[in-house]
DNA sequence: GTGGTTCAATGGTCCAACCAATTTCTGCAC
DNA sequence: GTGCAGAAATTGGTTGGACCATTGAACCAC
C-alpha cells in the first residue's frame, strides 16, 4: 500500500535559478575566489527578477558556498557541483560547556574511524605530509612552550585529508569554529592540551606501521586527554558565568 | 499577541531580524510545529522591509529552522536559540556509488559510538521507545517481506536520540536524504538490507543490558552488511549508467 | 455529510527606484 | 610620466508597492 504521490512542482524559480547557476559555474570551470555574473546580469540573462536571484544567493551563501561582497561582487567560496548534498546542522546553545562535550563526542567518533582508515589507505605522500605537520607541531610546541593550538589542529586536518574520505574533513571543518573559539579561552585551565601532545606521534606511528586498531586506540586516548581537560575546565567555570 | 518585537537600528540588517526573531522565539517559548508572526507583521513591526524580512527568514529556510508554506504561513521545524552554532556541509557529487561508501563510512563511525552511548545513558523511557520501534520494525519485516525500510530508520534515529547527543540525529539525518535515494532502487540487490535484519535486536539487546562495548560491536556488524550489500549493488551496477 | 464556491490571508515573484560600499576612471599638480 | 584626490560607475543592500498562486476557512447548495 506505498501510495508513491510526491507533491507535484509548479513553481520552484529560486531552486531553478540555483541549479542554472551550478551548471554554469561547472561549464566555466569557476574554482573557489572566482567571482560570478552581478545579480543585475543574472537577472537578466535567467528571465526572473533580482529579487528571486538574491533569494537563490542568500541561500548559497548562507550554506557557505558563496560570498558577497558589496560595491565588489559574488564570489565562490567552495566548489559546486549541480548534485550536492547539503547538510545544515544547527547546534543550540553552542557555546556551553554541554555543547562543547557534544562535538566532542562527535569528534571522538570520527577521529578514531579516521585515523584508522588513515593506517590501511595512506600512501607515501600522505604519511610524509602527516609527519611533515606532526614536526611542525612538535617544533611549537617546544618552542612556544605548548601554545601550538594551530599547528595541533593542522595535523589532525592532515590525517582526516589522508583517511580517503572527504566528508571527515568536511564535518571536522565544520565544528572547527567551536573548538576554535574554545581553544583561546581554555576556562582557566593553563595546560590545556598539554596532555594529547604526546599522542599525536604515537598515532602517527601507528598509522605508519598500517596498523588500523592501534591508530583507533590511540585516538581514543588523545580525545580522552581533552575530555579530562574540558571537565577540569568545566569546574573552574562553575562559579563564574560566561555572556 | 503580545508587542515585542522592537524595531531594528543599525545595518547588517537581515542578521539583526533574525537575532531579533530568535529572542521573539525565546520569549514566547515557542516549539517545532508553531507558526510565528506573517512577514507582513514582521516588516511592519521590525521597521525594515518584506524583503529584507524575507532574506532573513531564507537564510533559516536554508539551514533547516523554518518551513514556509505558500498560501499558510511560515512554520519552525527546530528549536532556536540566540546563541546557536550553525555548521552548514555540501558534499559534493553524492549519487555515485564512492559517495554512498563515503557517507556509509561517516555512518559506521557515528552508529557504533551513538550505540555505545545509548548503552551507557539511555533511562527506562527511552529504551521502551526503541523497543517500540524495533518491535515495530520486526512486524513490518514479516508482513512485507522484507520491506521495511522506514521502520528500520526510525529505530536508527530512536537510538540516536537516546544518545543524549542531539549531534548525532541531526548529522544523520542530514544524510538521511542520501540513503533514501538509495533505498528506494537497490540497484538489483533484491534481499537488500535483509542480512542487517537480526543485528537490529542485537544491539537492542546489548543497549538494554547497559553494555557499551557489545552494542557498538553488533552495529559495527550491521553496517559490515550494509556495505556488502553496497558492494554487490555497485557490481549490478556496473552495466547500467543511472540518470 | 459531500462537494463546490467565495474570499481573505499568506508566501512567491516582480518592478523601479534609491542607499552604501567598493572599484575604476579622470584630471590636476608636480 | 607619476601620484593622488575626487568624481563616476559598478555592485550588493534596502525599500515600497504591486500582483500572482496557494491555502484554508466560511458558506452554500444538494
Amino acid at each position: 500500500m506505498t501510495d508513491l504521490l510526491p507533491p507535484i512542482q509548479t513553481t520552484a524559480r529560486d531552486d531553478a535559478v540555483l541549479k542554472a547557476l551550478a551548471g554554469f559555474v561547472r561549464q566555466e570551470a569557476l574554482g573557489p575566489g572566482e567571482k560570478l555574473p552581478t545579480e543585475r546580469i543574472l537577472a537578466e540573462r535567467l528571465k526572473v527578477s533580482r529579487n528571486t536571484v538574491r533569494e537563490a544567493l542568500t541561500r548559497w551563501e548562507g550554506l557557505g558556498l558563496v560570498e558577497r561582497r558589496q560595491g565588489s561582487g559574488t564570489y565562490l567560496k567552495a566548489a559546486v557541483s549541480p548534485d550536492m548534498l547539503h547538510m545544515p546542522l544547527t547546534l543550540a546553545g553552542g557555546n556551553d560547556f554541554a555543547g562543547l562535550m557534544a562535538t566532542l563526542e562527535i569528534r571522538r567518533a570520527l577521529e578514531a574511524e579516521a585515523a584508522a582508515l588513515c593506517a590501511i589507505r595512506a600512501g607515501k605522500a600522505e604519511l610524509a605530509e602527516i609527519e611533515r605537520k606532526l614536526d611542525l607541531m612538535e617544533e611549537a610546541f617546544q618552542t612556544r612552550d605548548g601554545m601550538s593550538s594551530e599547528e595541533d589542529w593542522e595535523f589532525h586536518q592532515a590525517v582526516f585529508r589522508a583517511s580517503g574520505n572527504p566528508l571527515f574533513e568536511q564535518i571536522i571543518a565544520a565544528m572547527y569554529e567551536m573548538f576554535h573559539r574554545f581553544w583561546e579561552h581554555p576556562l582557566g585551565v593553563r595546560d590545556f592540551g598539554h596532555a594529547s601532545f604526546p599522542y599525536h606521534r604515537t598515532i602517527f606511528n601507528c598509522i605508519a606501521a598500517h596498523d588500523p586498531e592501534g591508530a583507533r586506540a590511540e585516538a581514543l586516548k588523545l580525545i580522552a586527554t581533552v575530555e579530562d581537560d574540558l571537565k577540569r575546565g568545566a569546574a573552574n567555570l562553575k562559579l563564574s558565568d560566561r555572556r
